[in-house]
DNA sequence: AGCACGCCGACT
DNA sequence: GTCGGCGTGCTC
């Protein structure tokens, strides 16, 4: 019988490539390949074994070599892989190049999945009773020298280890081995008492161990979310199966990890962007060992195999991390439930602020919510002061009442926390003698300025220049910063409060990894402080002293073009009012904006985020847009706007007849230039998501095979979460 | 995406 | 006379 293998390979090709089996071995599905591809070679994976194939067999090459005796990639995942392609419009490949670590996806044998540990030669310990290395060598060695240690101890212990190691191994002095995981339970510390809600949603979901069902689980910052997961943890090891918890950024990593480990006893699996390889794939292949038992990890974690599962948890669900932008455009919320369901487990939902998506799947009994309304610990949740801004004397755009109530906070020695989502000094810098402005040139855009840089820098392109002495436009040196940032408020604040430490933490502040937790660290938990920054304080890091936040300015935020704004700046203004008071002194929030009339302000303040989520929803629901119905944007963009329109109008004019679509364009995106580059987009939105996915493989494919589609950078996302 | 082939401008 | 620009086509 004639035998084919289908073969995924990481191209961005909408196809899978047929070949015929190596010589040796027995290709199976999940198992990789090494193939010719083209002129040179590409590790692929097998999807099927066919026992024909639909190309001309005079075509079919043989693949190399049988890189996996059993399946890498087990059934489910297989399954799971499929569909997300399916769903998300993927080529087959880039699905499976995403799951795979890149060291797995060469054409080597697998790293061994032991520990790596580092211990002292003979003829280093000769060296570390000479004293002969100074610096970090010879620390490195007077830390070996009661025997070997695991990397990630090294790493806790000194940090930057790595240097000294690989000189001392070229001296002979240092050696490296793999070692099993140790078996040995940590020692783990006491879980706290529950609350009711708490038992209740661990009753609830612990329940249901053992299949599918999906959970929302609705509950506040510091509403002790945590602890339910932790519990639910706890049972799901207790009968000997995997948990894979989802964060939206490893920020929060650290502490989440160091606090799993602590509790639960067990070596917890970290898997994020910025790991090595190496470790990455040690990590991918522990879990398909099941040697690892709990996995913490951003967006791509949730490509991890699972042979035992028992429960995937997706915390902060709303957080538009989990949507990748680029490339395989998949949302790793939605493919959690979907793997959840193939894999017969409960998945739980997270988040203070949910999606709108997620409640509308809970409203129609999609998922079962669970509450978690109390605030263990603390005395009451934050009261919400609007003030109104209009008609006052602003202080560097701060109101008289918002800089009292910072007053007021620090002279009783507490913290404060001014909120402000703009980095730099002022958005923008005007010539008050003729009007001119300063305009990203490949942006059309005002570029921010930057004072202590003495920079104007574009946030949409990082285009940067020096900061004129003068108006290119009549050489006036009335320069005027417009509007404030982040630096300007931090100046500000500094010249009032001249005897109080001022914090800024933004991305300039916070460039070098652990910045942002080595600056929050200085904080003394009994001594005043003001803290400046962006998005970047909404979560991560208790702040027990923190009873104050003072949002300022969010009206950019009602009235964007983009239609979740609202939904987030919702989200938002709850994550970082949820910062104040979450200890045992009560939190207060000042909201400074133009508009206390509007509804969603209103709404969001007088009866909370579910109330204004609600209206939200019922405007959405007015209007037709997600989630009551569903979208697909194609996006283009060239360095000429003409090849952009030709396209558009190609690819509208390609679109199957029918009125079960409603198509919004060819039209310019928000923001129409970027990086010197024209943008366009295509807008396509139905009642039902069958009869628009229906048809867009093929519109896929005939976008591919347009002439224009030559001329620009093209891509199709399906459930686009924001227009730009 | 990579990679090669192929046909027109400024250089040793 | 060639090096190299990127348009076009192909990968089982």
């Amino acid at each position: 019988m004639p035998v084919v293998l289908r073969v995924a390979l990481p191209v961005p090709l909408l196809t899978l490539f047929d070949y015929l089996p190596p010589a040796v071995g027995e290709a199976r599905p999940g198992c990789r390949v090494l193939v010719p591809f083209g002129r040179s070679k590409q590790v692929g994976v097998v999807v099927t074994v066919e026992a024909e194939t639909a190309v001309g067999g005079a075509r079919l090459k043989q693949a190399l070599q049988l890189l996996d005796d059993t399946a890498l990639l087990d059934g489910e995942l297989m399954q799971s892989l499929a569909w997300a392609a399916d769903y998300w419009l993927g080529a087959p490949g880039e699905a499976y190049a995403n799951a795979l670590p890149l060291a797995l996806r060469e054409a080597r044998a697998l790293p061994a999945i032991g520990d790596e540990y580092w211990s002292l030669t003979r003829a280093g310990h000769s060296a570390r009773d000479a004293g002969s290395r100074r610096g970090g060598s010879g620390a490195l060695l007077a830390l070996l020298a009661d025997g070997a240690l695991s990397a990630q101890e090294l790493t806790e212990r000194q940090p930057g280890w790595r240097g000294a190691a690989r000189r001392l191994a070229t001296a002979g002095l240092l050696e490296r081995s793999e070692r099993p995981p140790p078996d040995r339970p940590l020692p783990s510390s006491l879980a706290p008492q529950l609350s009711d809600e708490q038992q209740q949603a661990v009753a609830t979901v612990g329940a249901s161990l053992g299949r599918y069902q999906p959970f929302l689980l609705d509950g506040v910052t510091g509403s002790g979310k945590t602890e339910v997961y932790l519990a639910l943890i706890e049972q799901v090891l207790a009968q000997g199966k995997q948990a894979l918890l989802l964060v939206p950024e490893i920020g929060l990593a650290p502490q989440t990890v160091k606090r799993l480990r602590e509790r639960l006893g067990v070596i917890v699996e970290v898997l994020h962007s910025s790991l090595s390889e190496g470790d990455r794939a040690r990590a991918w292949l522990r879990a398909r060992a099941g040697s690892a038992r709990v996995i913490l990890g951003t967006r791509s974690a949730v490509f991890t195999p699972l042979p035992q599962a028992g429960l995937i948890i997706v915390d902060e669900e709303h957080d538009g991390a989990y949507k990748q932008q680029e490339g395989f455009r998949y949302h790793a919320r939605d493919l959690a439930l979907v793997r959840a369901r193939a894999l017969g487990v409960p998945v739980l939902l997270g988040s203070g602020t949910p999606s709108l998506e997620s409640l509308a799947n809970a409203e129609a009994g999609r998922y079962r919510t669970l509450h978690l309304r109390a605030r263990p610990g603390a005395i009451r949740p934050p009261q919400v002061q609007i003030i109104d801004m209009r008609a006052q004397r602003l202080e560097h755009g701060m109101s008289p009442a918002l800089l009292g109530a910072v007053a007021d906070t620090v002279a009783r020695g507490e913290q404060a926390l001014v909120f402000r989502n703009r980095r730099g000094y002022a958005p923008v810098l005007l010539c008050h003698g003729c009007g001119w402005h300063a305009d990203c040139p490949r942006c059309e855009r005002p570029l921010t300025l930057h004072a202590g840089r003495r920079q104007l820098i574009c946030h949409h392109c990082d285009y940067r220049q020096r900061l004129p002495a003068a108006c290119p436009g009549c050489g006036g040196t009335d320069l005027k910063p417009q509007g404030q940032g982040t630096e300007r408020l931090e100046e500000a604040l500094l010249a009032q409060f001249p005897q109080v430490p001022v914090l800024r933490v933004d991305r300039e502040t916070t460039r070098r990894r652990d910045a942002f937790e080595q600056l929050l660290d200085t904080l003394k938990d009994d001594q005043p402080a003001i803290l400046v920054g962006t998005q970047m304080l909404a979560k991560g890091h208790d702040l027990p002293n923190l009873t104050l936040v003072a949002i300022v300015g969010v009206d950019e935020g009602l009235h964007s073009v983009d239609f979740r704004a609202g939904e987030r700046l919702a989200q938002l203004v709850v994550q970082v009012a949820g910062r104040a008071g979450r200890s045992s002194k009560p939190g207060r929030v000042v909201l400074q904006t133009h508009q206390p009339e509007h509804p969603l302000l209103r709404s969001l303040l007088a009866h909370g985020y579910a109330a204004a989520a609600r209206e939200l929803l019922a405007e959405r629901q007015l209007i037709q847009l997600p989630p009551y119905s569903h979208q697909v944007l194609l996006r283009a963009d060239a360095p000429q706007r003409e090849h952009v329109d030709a396209f558009l109008a190609a690819a509208h004019a390609a679109l199957p007849p029918g009125d079960q679509l409603q198509i919004a364009g060819p039209m310019p995106a928000p923001m129409p230039l970027r990086a010197g580059r024209h943008r366009g987009q295509l807008l396509l939105e139905a009642a039902n998501r069958r009869s628009l996915h229906g048809m867009l493989r093929t519109w896929q494919s005939a976008l591919a095979a347009l002439p224009s589609a030559r001329r620009v950078r093209w891509s199709l996302d399906v459930d686009p979460i924001d227009l730009y």
